[in-house]
Formats: structure tokens, C-alpha cells, sequence
DNA sequence: CTGAAAGCGCTTACAG
DNA sequence: CTGAAAGCGCTTACAG
């Protein structure tokens, strides 16, 4: 492939001048610009953005990185396309790392990036207390946590109102006369798990109804437990009129195990999920859901980082967005109310 | 962060040595080894892969592209995760771009992969004849196709067997006692397109039955597209009794319309798409679906790719992986049918 | 407005 | 077995 140096020769001048053109600096004669950018097109250049990584200062390296804990989430793929989109917008990279819950992966993933000198990272933290993204930032690299922060670090964060979010659901099952609601979680030790959890409790305690410890069951996010754990609701004595499931994966697994014990939603059940999927029209019958705009949040995580570059200094922000119930026909009455 | 230079004054050694253990090369006295990994250790250092992928011949760069048309379809959420886990096991990492089925956008990621020297690409094309690509084999880089190879050009290709795919899943439909069996195709411009539709013919013809062209339409391969394309289907005179999906976001959109439509799957339509999921069971019904393996795919790419990058003359090969057929509950016998 | 020179952090012959 | 030197393709002061 062509080089700065062979473009320089091809146009007559020095590999100042073409570097300066290339990087749309001012001070050049229009004559030679014009030049330079023939011979550029002759020659079919492309910069080598690795040179130019190597020799640049920090924040113009032009790579982020994202790292991700699950790419099967249809929630983190929107976050993919997010940030994508506003990277290349900025003619940023960006490297993908997907570590399927792992804190071992987790951890290789983030000294990757750091060998591959990225200006900064897009992370959804595994845990809350996470020493793996800690030593990223103590090694001075920016990072804006998605989803998720860090509960016992300064970070900026790209979020939505999970709590309020979580209430909503449940307002809206109560509403529908549901008195027994279970509730589908994820690991505990993810703080949006524990925002959910309180936007459950919340909406419970306001509308004076107990909350059976028995109806909220934990797990580790994923489509299996999320199967299992709707089982051991199905299974209780008294099992619920109403599921709050607490992802797009606990959703889909809970859905299988409705389907096999051949229960009826909503005659039998209820079932609200937080995230939405575009394809959510497309369950039978169509889903009721909690929408968070992945897309949004990797965009806006991305503008922030991009920011947080070219400034580092700047005090750290956070941005909470709001989510939107989606109400189609995955919910009504329980049997025998009259509501 | 520290460099080779500060791991080299800290283990009072040259910067050659400490480059000789980090690359893990044989003639280096025990000892010395000992001293310079004692001096990463404390140091933490991790290797500038920017800089060693500068100063590096072409097979040793340890980055390979990934360039998707559509990170939204499942299945190419699959092939990420192969792709990922077979390269980073090789100490490759991967830089992926996804180009929602625009040719302008996989332009720019072409780019853009080889502006930051690649040291080969893997690549789902957006059409048979795809200009784009052709530049970058020409331009020297090792390229294994996946899904669907090029009709002009001689590359590596990782696929699976389309048509019997497609021939399965329809003599599976014919032997319920189908008879006006309808396909919703994908963009006609696509090899795995016309492949499915050629063994739709194929087993239509084996078993005497006409091909109604009413039924048989064509569509750019969207979620959307799919969505409309059944209710066109449904709107005929004589509609289907079954109904084969070339893809999995085809086959979300024509459950949405099936539904819209208050139809029941399988006494009204039977359905069975190309691409299982891994949530397919969530579907109500269980969705019937020819299953294609993206993760296999995926790492099988990876496996040829670095192959090729350390022995580039060799000759092209090309991987077919079968497809099964997994029979869940969307099918059965047309009303009225005495199978 | 333009060029010569240094240097980013490595690897790779070449000597010894 | 080890080190000094050149160089990958750029950018960035420094002169002019």
C-alpha cells in the first residue's frame, strides 16, 4: 500500500506538507493542497492509522474500546449499533470485547485494549465493586460506564431510571388487579438488578400489598435461569397471577417455561419484561415491556467519552434516561377479579 | 504505562532481550528470562500492540477484521462470538464493523480495517458481486468469505449447505401433506438467497408439485420486509397452509404478521424458518427452523484466516457444513389433510 | 507556507 | 546468548 513518503515524492513536496493536508491543517497553499490531494488520489492512499496512533498524543488516537458482558443480550446489540454509529461519525474505531460474564475474560479483554492504546473505554461493568475496570482508570484511561456504575468509584455513567422503570411494571400489573407478582431477577451483585428490586418493592409497599419473598427469586441473568427460576414460581402452592422479568434474557427463558407447562398468557399469567426487542410483536401474544433505548445509551456513552478525551480534567457527568412501558397483550386481569 | 525500555533498564538488560521473552523466543539464558519477567511483573507492563504491529511483517500483525452486514440478525451474533473466541485464543484481536446492508458503509469499514493494517478479513459480502472486497483481495489481504462466497472470484468460504437446508425443511412440510407451500426470500442478489430458493424448486419438483410464483417473493431480507411479504401471502385468494422463511428476521416478521392476523400456528399455517435461535423454544409455538451453526462458522473462518495469513499461497479451500433440521411444534398436517 | 529531523515503542537483522 | 542500530509510517516542534 502506498505511503505518506511515496505520496510526498509522487506530489513533490515534503512528508510535512502531506501529513499537514491529510490532517486538514490550515497552513497550506491552496496550490499545493491541491497538488498533494492528486497525488493522494492517484495513488489510492489511505493513512496508516496505526503510525498515526503510535506517534500521536493520547487523545487523538482515535480508538475506543467496548466492552461488553453479553453480546446475546438484544439490549447490548442496540449498545453495539449505538456506538458504532457516533464513533465512526467522529472517525473513532472501535474494538468490541465481549466477555459472557466472566471476570477472567473480563479482565484479558481490558489489557488488550490497553496494548492496543485506546484513547478511552465503553464499559458495562461485570459487578458493582470491579477491580478489573479500577485499574483501567488508575492507569488514567477515561471510562463511561453503560448500564451500570461502579459503586464505590467517581465515573461517568449512561443509564435509565431503573427503578422507576421497574415501578411502572408493576403499577401497571397492580393496576390490572395483580396481587400476587413475582419477580424475576438478576445476579444481586448487579446494581441494576438491585434498582429493579427497589422499584419492585417500592410499587408494592405503595399499593399496601406484602411482599412474599418467596415470589422474588435471583439468578445469574441468564436465559437458563431465567427458565428455571419461572418453574419454581409455576411450582409454589399459591403460584403468581403476574412475572416481572428483570432482562430481555430472563424474559425469553421464563417464556419457554410458560409455553412447556402449557400456560396461557394472560388468561393464566401475566408476564411484563424489562428491554424491549424490536421483535417483541413477534411473541405470542406480543409483549409488554419495558423499553430502554440501547442504541441511545451507547450514542450518548460514546458523545461523553469523545468529550471526556479532549478533556479529561472535566468533572464527571452522569445521564439518566428515561424508559417507556410498552403495553401490548401480554397482560390482563387475573382470573376472577373484577377489575 | 511502562515501556520495553523502562522493563529493560529495570532488569539492567538490553531492549532486545526483554523483546526476546516477550516474543518467546529460545535463545535466551534462563536467568536473564527470570530477571526481565520479574521486571514486567513489577512494572505491570503489557506490550504496545500498536507499535509491534507497525514494526511487524504482514503475517504478525495479530488483528483481523470482521465485517458483518447486519449485527441485528442473530445468527451473525453467533459468528461474533466464534470469530472472538477462536482468535483471541490465537492472540488475535478483532476489529468488526457492522454495515447494515449498505454498500456505503461497508466501503468505509474496508477501509478503515485496512487503514489499520489488518492482517486479514473475514467478511459476510453484501452481494455476489461485490466491488469493495474485490479492491481489498486486490490490495493483497488474505480474505475468508462466510455465509456466501463471491460469484467472480476464487476465496476462501465457510458456508453450509443452503439448498438441502432448504430441501429438508420443505420435504419435511410436503411429506405433513403440504401442498402450496410458500417461501419468503431474502434479496435475490444473495447466493445464500437463491441457494434456499433452488432447493425449495428442487424439492417441490421431486415430489411433482407445481411452483405457484405467487408464492415464492422476494424481499431485501428485513425484519420488515418479511412482516409484509405474509400478510401479502395471506391477502391471496387461495393461501398458503405453510410457509418457509429464508432467514431469521424474515421469519420474526412473518410471525408478527401471523399474529396480527389472529391465525393459529400450526392449525391455520404451518411455519418453519431458516436459522434457529437459541430462544426459538420461547416462540409460542416452539418454532420449527433449519439450524445453521454461526458459531462454528465463525471460529472455522478464524481457523482458515490465520491460516492463510501465515501461508498465503496457498490454495483456497472451502468449508460446507450440513444444517439440521430441529422439529419443534410450528408444524403440522393442513386442514382437512388425511396424513 | 514548507522542509529536515527527532521520536512514538517496538522488532529484526547484524555483530560479537 | 546479548546488545547497538536501523527502521516501521507517521506527527510534531523547530527552523527558515
Amino acid at each position: 500500500m502506498a505511503t505518506l513518503k511515496d505520496v510526498a515524492e509522487r506530489a513533490e513536496v515534503s512528508v510535512s506538507t502531506v501529513s499537514r493536508v491529510i490532517n486538514k491543517e490550515p497552513l497550506v497553499k491552496p496550490g499545493t493542497r491541491e497538488k498533494v490531494e492528486a497525488a493522494i488520489e492517484e495513488l489510492g492512499y489511505l493513512p496508516n492509522r496505526v503510525a498515526q496512533r503510535l506517534r500521536s498524543i493520547n487523545y487523538r488516537k482515535k480508538l475506543i474500546g467496548l466492552v461488553l458482558p453479553d453480546i446475546q443480550n438484544p439490549f447490548y446489540v442496540d449498545v453495539v449499533r449505538g456506538v458504532e454509529e457516533a464513533a465512526y461519525r467522529q472517525n473513532f474505531s472501535v474494538m468490541i470485547g465481549n466477555f459472557d460474564q466472566t471476570e477472567e475474560k473480563e479482565k484479558i479483554f481490558l489489557e488488550i485494549l490497553q496494548s492496543e492504546s485506546i484513547d478511552g473505554l465503553i464499559v458495562a461493568p461485570a459487578r458493582g465493586r470491579d477491580e478489573n475496570i479500577r485499574k483501567v482508570i488508575e492507569n488514567g484511561y477515561p471510562v463511561v460506564c453503560i448500564d451500570r456504575g461502579l459503586v464505590d468509584l467517581d465515573v461517568d455513567v449512561v443509564k435509565v431510571n431503573n427503578e422507576e422503570g421497574a415501578r411502572n411494571a408493576i403499577e401497571f400489573l397492580i393496576g390490572l388487579g395483580h396481587r400476587r407478582i413475582a419477580h424475576i431477577t438478576g445476579h444481586p451483585s448487579i446494581a441494576t438488578t438491585r434498582e429493579r428490586v427497589a422499584g419492585y418493592d417500592m410499587a408494592m409497599r405503595a399499593h399496601g400489598l406484602d411482599i412474599d419473598p418467596e415470589l422474588v427469586r435471583n439468578s445469574d441473568s441468564s436465559y437458563q435461569s431465567g427458565a428455571e427460576l419461572m418453574q419454581e414460581l409455576i411450582d409454589l402452592d399459591e403460584p403468581p397471577t403476574a412475572v416481572f422479568t428483570a432482562n430481555n434474557l430472563l424474559t425469553l427463558g421464563a417464556l419457554k417455561t410458560i409455553h412447556e407447562n402449557e400456560l396461557h398468557i394472560p388468561e393464566d399469567i401475566s408476564i411484563v419484561g424489562f428491554d424491549d426487542m424490536y421483535w417483541s410483536s413477534s411473541l405470542n401474544p406480543p409483549l409488554t415491556a419495558v423499553r430502554q433505548s440501547g442504541y441511545d445509551i451507547g450514542g450518548l456513552a460514546t458523545e461523553l467519552l469523545v468529550k471526556k478525551i479532549a478533556h479529561p480534567e472535566a468533572s464527571t457527568s452522569s445521564v439518566v434516561l428515561d424508559t417507556e412501558l410498552i403495553v401490548r397483550h401480554s397482560c390482563k386481569p387475573p382470573r376472577g377479579s373484577v377489575a
